[in-house]
RNA sequence: GCCCCGUUAGUCUAGUGGUCAGGACACGGCCCUCUCAAGGCUGGGACAGGAGUUCAACUCUCCUACGGGGCACCA
C-alpha cells in the first residue's frame, strides 16, 4: 500500500517542443495522485544553462494544460516546497554536495575531459564497460580542497561502492539487479557550478517529499546511482516505477525525427485534447474491462499500476485518428461546431494568417480556401506530388532536375538548416532555404517550389518564407519530414503514382465526356442546335 | 563492446497453469445508401525458437534469437 500522502511529480527539462513522452508520464503521475488522493507537481529540471529555455518551459506548461493536466504545486502556482526551478535551487544543491564530500560518499575530480575521452576511447576498445576510473577518487582530502581553493575547476563525483551489488526495486519488474563495478562514479555537480540530473533530481525528490518516481524507462540504469545517494544521505527512497518507452513505427524510442513528438503539432492538427489524453492511457496500459474509451477521472479512479503491460508501445496515429472521431461523433452537432470554431477562435495567428491571405480572398466564404494551409498537421500533396522533384516540372531550360535521390538529400538539407535555425523568423527561414538552394545547385524557384509543395501540399501559396513562419516550426518540419519519407519510401510512391494516375485518368475520362459534349453527332443535336 | 529491460496478428492490447487464445485500430468482403463518411455484419491474421518443471503450459525456469534502453560536466 502506497505512503501516504502520495506525492508524485513531472520533471520536463525545457529543451524544446512540449514532448508527447512528457504528457504520457505526466498522465500516469496526475492520475495517481488523484486515484490516491495525493499531490501531482510539476518541477522545471533547467539544470542545463546551455539548452533551457524559459520558451521552452512556458510552452511545456501552457501544453500540458492544453490536454487537462493540472498540478498542486509547480513554478507558475508556487507551494510549500519552492521554487519549482531547478535553476534557482543551485544553493540548496551546493551545499548537500558538500555534505557529501565531508562524509566522503561523493569527491572532487580534477581530471580534462581530454583525459576521460581518451579513458573511454581505451575501455571501449578493451572491450569493458566505460566507467571513470577512480583517478581523483583518493585525493587527500586537505590537497583536494586545496586545489579547489586554489581556483583550479573541479567536478564532483559520487563514490559509488566498488563491489557487491545494487538491487533496484522496481514496482513494476520485481527487483532489477546490477553488479557495482558497471556503475560509474557520476558526476554529481557540474564545473559550472550546477547539479547535473542526478544530484538535483534526488535531492529534490527528498526535499519535496515525493513518494513515488513514476518515470520512463530510460531512467531505470542510473537508478542504483540514485539509490547509492539516498543512501549516503540517509534518506529513505521513493517507490520506482518504470513506464515503457514510447516507440517509432520501428520500434525504437519515438523521436522527432520519425514521428511528430510536439503536443503543439496534434493541437493544431485538430486533435482534441481528451482524445489525446485517453489515447495515451491505452499506451502500455489497459483497463480491467478493456474500455478504450474513457475520461481522465475515469482512468485516475480505475489506475492500477499492475496493468502496465512493459513492451514498448508504437504511437500509432491511426487509432489516434479513430479515437479522436469517435469524440467528435459523440458530441451534440452544436457543440461540435462551437468546438471547431474555438479551435480557430483560440488559435493565436490570426493577424498573421489574415495578412497573408487578405488580397487573395474574394469572399468571407474564400478565405479558407486559403487560409486551410496555416491549420491542420499533416498534409497529402497528392496531386502536386510532382513537385517534390526538384526540377522535374521546371519549363525552365536550364532547369537542374535531380531525381527522387537527389530531392530527398535536398530535404534533408532543408530541415537540418531549418532545424538549426534558432530563430524561426521570416529572413531565417528564406537564409536556410536559399542556403540549401546555392547548395543542390538548383534553380531557386524550382527548389522553393518543392518545399511550398512539401509544406502546403500545393503549389500556390502566400509568399513562402512568411507562410512557413506562421504555420510554425513543429508542423513545417514534420511536413517537411513526411516529404523525406515520401521520397526514400518505394511503397509511398508507389501510392503516390497511382494516386496520381487515377487523377490523371478521371481527367481523361471527364475531357472526353466534354468533347463529346461540344462536338454533336445527328442523333445527339437538339433542336436549339438545328435552328 | 559491456550492462539492463522487453517479446500474444501490421499496430494497441486481454490473458497470471486447463480459454474454440478475447477485444480495438488498420486491411478485405457484404449490408445500409444519391456520393463520401459513419454504422451493422463478416473474413484473414498472433502466443519468437528450443529445452525443462507439471497430469497440463501463452502463462513458471533456463538457453538462444530478435527488439529496445543505458553506458556524458544532457536530461
Amino acid at each position: 500500500m502506497p505512503r501516504t500522502p502520495v506525492r508524485v511529480r513531472i520533471a520536463p527539462s525545457p529543451t524544446g517542443d512540449p514532448h508527447v513522452g512528457t504528457a504520457y508520464i505526466a498522465l500516469f503521475n496526475a492520475a495517481f495522485a488523484r486515484h490516491h488522493g495525493g499531490q501531482f507537481l510539476l518541477r522545471i529540471e533547467d539544470t542545463d544553462q546551455k539548452r533551457s529555455t524559459r520558451a521552452s518551459e512556458d510552452a511545456i506548461l501552457r501544453s500540458l494544460k492544453w490536454i487537462g493536466l493540472d498540478w498542486d504545486e509547480g513554478p507558475d502556482v508556487g507551494g510549500p516546497c519552492g521554487p519549482y526551478r531547478q535553476s534557482e535551487r543551485g544553493e540548496i544543491y551546493r551545499s548537500h554536495c558538500d555534505t557529501l564530500i565531508e562524509k566522503a560518499k561523493a569527491y572532487r575530480c580534477f581530471c580534462t575531459s581530454e583525459r576521460l575521452d581518451q579513458m573511454r576511447a581505451e575501455q571501449r576498445a578493451a572491450k569493458v564497460t566505460s566507467r571513470y576510473d577512480g583517478h581523483c577518487r583518493h585525493l587527500d582530502p586537505e590537497v583536494s580542497r586545496a586545489r579547489a581553493e586554489s581556483g583550479e575547476a573541479f567536478v564532483v563525483r559520487l563514490a559509488m561502492p566498488t563491489d557487491g551489488e545494487s538491487v533496484v526495486p522496481d514496482a513494476l519488474r520485481g527487483p532489477v539487479v546490477y553488479d557495482n563495478r558497471q556503475i560509474d562514479d557520476q558526476v554529481l555537480l557540474k564545473t559550472d557550478g550546477l547539479p547535473t540530473y542526478h544530484l538535483a533530481n534526488v535531492v529534490d525528490d527528498h526535499l519535496m517529499a515525493i513518494t513515488h518516481v513514476i518515470r520512463a524507462e530510460e531512467w531505470i540504469n542510473s537508478t542504483p546511482k540514485h539509490l547509492a545517494l539516498y543512501q549516503a544521505f540517509g534518506w529513505e527512497p521513493p517507490v520506482f516505477v518504470h513506464m515503457p518507452l514510447l516507440r517509432n513505427e520501428d520500434k525504437s524510442k519515438i523521436s522527432k525525427r520519425k514521428n511528430p513528438t510536439s503536443l503543439e503539432f496534434y493541437q493544431r492538427s485538430g486533435i482534441l485534447p481528451e482524445a489525446m489524453l485517453n489515447f495515451l492511457g491505452l499506451m502500455g496500459y489497459s483497463m480491467e474491462d478493456e474500455r478504450e474509451q474513457f475520461t481522465f477521472a475515469e482512468f485516475a479512479r480505475e489506475l492500477d499500476l499492475a496493468r502496465v503491460s512493459l513492451g514498448g508501445p508504437v504511437f500509432d496515429l491511426k487509432k489516434l485518428d479513430w479515437l479522436n472521431g469517435m469524440y467528435l461523433r459523440a458530441m451534440t452537432p452544436e457543440s461540435l461546431a462551437l468546438r471547431t470554431f474555438a479551435y480557430y477562435r483560440e488559435d493565436d495567428r490570426h493577424g498573421p494568417v489574415s495578412l497573408l491571405v487578405q488580397e487573395r480572398v474574394t469572399s468571407l466564404a474564400d478565405y479558407m480556401d486559403h487560409a486551410d494551409i496555416f491549420y491542420g498537421g499533416q498534409r497529402n500533396p497528392g496531386l502536386f506530388g510532382r513537385h517534390l522533384l526538384i526540377g522535374c516540372t521546371s519549363r525552365k531550360k536550364n532547369a537542374v532536375r535531380l531525381g527522387r535521390h537527389g530531392s530527398r538529400a535536398y530535404f534533408e538539407d532543408v530541415i537540418a538548416r531549418l532545424e538549426a535555425e534558432p530563430n524561426w523568423e521570416p529572413a531565417a527561414i528564406e537564409a536556410a532555404l536559399r542556403a540549401a538552394v546555392t547548395q543542390a545547385g538548383v534553380l531557386v524557384g524550382d527548389g522553393l517550389m518543392a518545399v511550398r509543395v512539401a509544406v502546403c501540399g500545393r503549389p500556390t501559396s502566400p509568399p513562402l518564407f512568411e507562410t512557413m513562419h506562421v504555420i510554425g516550426r513543429a508542423v513545417t518540419l514534420v511536413r517537411l519530414r513526411a516529404a523525406v519519407s515520401l521520397l526514400g519510401d518505394e511503397r509511398m510512391l508507389q501510392d503516390a503514382i497511382a494516386h496520381a494516375q487515377a487523377e490523371l485518368d478521371a481527367v481523361r475520362e471527364a475531357l472526353q465526356v466534354a468533347e463529346a459534349a461540344v462536338t454533336p453527332t445527328p442523333h445527339q443535336s437538339s433542336p436549339a442546335a438545328e435552328a
